[in-house]
DNA sequence: TGCTTGACAGAAG
DNA sequence: CCTTCTGCCAAGC
């Protein structure tokens, strides 16, 4: 596992972005993930600003539910206001401060590994 | 080559 | 809760 030391090769980048697509591919319907938490899933958890920068240049043909990521405190994209209102077409509960209630709709690989919930 | 910018994270005030 | 600062690191200029 690469970490914040190791600086990634052209060839590692073009994997990273791979990887960040097909994560965010397979976020469900109804939740929503970390930018942190898909660059840890990548390989590269001090990655977290890369994950953002990927997604803004992802081109629309990849067809990726951008929206369902968030920051860690359930904050939306700063400058897109249309990405709350399509979680809230999903499902995705917002607490009062304008976040989403990351308890309620946070996607764990437990939902997954588990199948709960 | 060096400084500035973020779709971030976390701590501090 | 909000702002600011620091750490982070590829990209842009």
């Amino acid at each position: 596992m690469k970490d914040y030391r190791d600086r990634m090769t052209s060839e590692e980048a073009r994997a990273f972005r791979d990887d960040v697509h097909n994560i965010v591919s397979q976020i469900p319907r109804g939740y929503v993930t970390t930018y942190g938490d898909i660059a840890a899933l990548a390989g590269w958890p001090s990655h977290s600003r890369m994950v953002g920068r990927t997604l803004r240049y992802a081109p629309e043909s990849a067809e990726l539910p951008c929206h369902r990521v968030v920051n860690k405190e359930g904050r939306t994209a700063p400058g897109w206001a249309m990405q709350r209102v399509m979680l809230e077409n999903e499902g995705v509960r917002f607490k009062a401060n304008g976040h989403v209630d990351m308890e309620r709709c946070k996607w764990r690989l437990e939902i997954i590994l588990k199948g709960e919930k």
